[in-house]
DNA sequence: CTGTTAGCGCGTTCAT
DNA sequence: ATGAACGCGCTAACAG
């Protein structure tokens, strides 16, 4: 069922066919009713790919991440999608989450993903504080919004989280709560959040005056598992931290679990948060104190942005800071003493 | 950069360099060599859509999963994206995952998409007893596979867990620990996974001759809420189950949630058994005793097998049934005398 | 208003 | 071993 077969059986030009379907205005009403009408009945649809090869568009978007072992932070990966798709479904266009392992073949993989022409447009998350991605998609004038800012990259559409803001909030709570010894378990620094949070945490601590000695900051994998671990070095030093601010939820369940191994209590012996409201973490034990981050609305906004910059919008303008809010909860509480 | 420019600086015919290219053996070696180093040098690529067009092939499979609010399962498909990926990737196939949400719309996005015709071949996962997306699937002879298993469809490839030997291993286990009362709080039963998990626990509690009215089935959302809110209920019955199935882990933790909350101990007062293994839950207070479940294996599977399928092979015999494993931890004890 | 024609970029059969 | 020519299915500039 081509556009040729609908337009004989019309007796019509192809070219007719074609344009009384695409809405142009220099074809009859009466000819364009009989051919929205046969191609109703015929069930036409047109090809795709046909399609696709005649306009150069594809009618899909990329939703690319970075993919490694030891990373447990993928149910926001699909919580992000949901709020994409959710958003250009109603413009007809196809949402494709993609992940590209993050090892030594990562950029050829990508430029493979880019040389398939198979979206006309990129959202990008995961951003580095130098991210030769965000280079990439440039230089190929690929159409593109990330998801967290990049700090040495040319300036570019984004939609990000206050990571400093919040940790800074979050750390001076702390300091109000008493704690002198505050660590901070932190994800790997080119990573632009982790980079961020940790100046927020810095901002808190110089304010407070509190000396960098007393107030470690360890670099890990976005796991439970390396929560515990970290959090278990820690409590073993001679002046151990009285709170632990973590990166990520998951970070923060394990160092809970170190912390009660150790014969202490969360919240009353040392204070934890965590980042990013995990459903599981209310259900803790003490309840994890954490902040809050409003991950489908960022991937609403992350659409809508694509949208304008595939539109050919200026991009220096584009882009959406959240401010995420801190959920004190009872694994936080006021120093020991 | 087309085949056509290519072609010329070369002298030579498109069709010439076409077959160079693409390995035929009617051309002679010589010119292959300098074909082949001309398109190095010259940085050529052939344009994917032309290719598509003209070969009806996309070099792509696509990864579909339903989202809908209320279900926290969300990292597992990642996780099969993580091993569908590794494999398609090596043989040039890019993996697109792409959700379809769960609701009246779901039967036309879904045609929509199998008709964007963006792929060679589908995964479909979170199958249901009675699933219209594998009826529409082989109506229009899409190459698939399924993570889980179906009822009422006819026959196709499919890989999935052995949800019945595990649960009923995983209660019987409890009965062994003197249960007599053993609660199950299960996902939906049109999803075939949730059907299966019940069809074990019932083997399970037929073969101990338990009676059904002290063993209680629940069906509920996947998330911790979900969870606390039906472990509650369960609770206040005259005769409260000593043991709870959970059919994912995330159940669990809010069920052990709503243990504490009663003033009871997870483990020593009610037993509580999740499955998944999520990385969490062995930092649970007290660890989760779940059911072991290898996600990333059953992606590679899945990725293998659908290359069977597209390759032509017969349906018929192609699944593969992997055994989950119970790993008990202190959620999971004898019952309280 | 409609039809003719020319791409889009590639794969492939059929002569030579 | 090579080239000419056609098809894939559709869009769009041009002519009438």
């Amino acid at each position: 069922m081509s556009i040729q077969t609908l337009a004989q059986s019309l007796g019509l030009s192809i070219s007719t066919v074609s344009r009384a379907l695409n809405g142009y205005s220099d074809v009859s009403a009466a000819t364009r009713e009989r051919v929205f009408e046969a191609a109703k009945r015929m069930n036409y649809k047109p090809h795709p790919v046909a399609h696709r090869l005649a306009t150069g568009k594809t009618g899909a978007i990329a939703l690319i991440t970075s993919i490694r072992p030891g990373n447990d932070q993928e149910a926001t990966f699909v919580s992000i999608m949901r709020g994409v798709s959710q958003v250009l479904r109603q413009r007809q266009l196809f949402t494709m989450g993609m992940g590209i392992p993050m090892d030594e073949t990562e950029m050829s993989e990508f430029e493979r993903l880019l040389s398939g022409r198979l979206f006309d447009g990129v959202i990008l998350t995961r951003t580095r504080t130098n991210d030769p991605r965000v280079a990439l998609l440039q230089e190929r004038r690929v159409p593109f919004v990330t998801y967290g800012r990049t700090q040495d990259n040319a300036p570019h559409a984004w939609v990000d989280a206050d990571n400093v803001g919040a940790f800074e909030q979050a750390t001076r709570k702390l300091v109000e709560l008493g704690h002198r010894r505050i660590a901070l378990i932190n994800g790997m620094p080119h990573m632009n959040f982790a980079n961020q949070r940790e100046v927020g945490f810095r901002q808190a601590l110089q304010a407070a005056g509190l000396s960098e000695s007393a107030c470690p900051v360890h670099y890990t994998e976005l796991t439970a598992e390396s929560g515990e671990h970290v959090a278990t070095q820690l409590l073993q030093l001679k002046s151990p931290p009285t709170a632990m601010m973590c990166c990520v939820d998951a970070v923060a369940l394990g160092a809970m679990a170190a912390i009660k191994k150790a014969g202490l209590r969360p919240g009353a012996d040392v204070s934890v948060v965590g980042y990013g409201n995990s459903p599981v973490g209310i259900f803790a034990d003490p309840p994890l104190a954490t902040i809050d981050h409003a991950v489908i609305d960022n991937g609403r906004s992350l659409a809508e942005l694509l949208l304008l910059v595939m539109n050919g919008e200026n991009v220096h303008n584009l882009c959406v800071l959240e401010e995420p809010v801190l959920i004190e909860r009872a694994s936080m509480g006021p120093v020991a003493r």
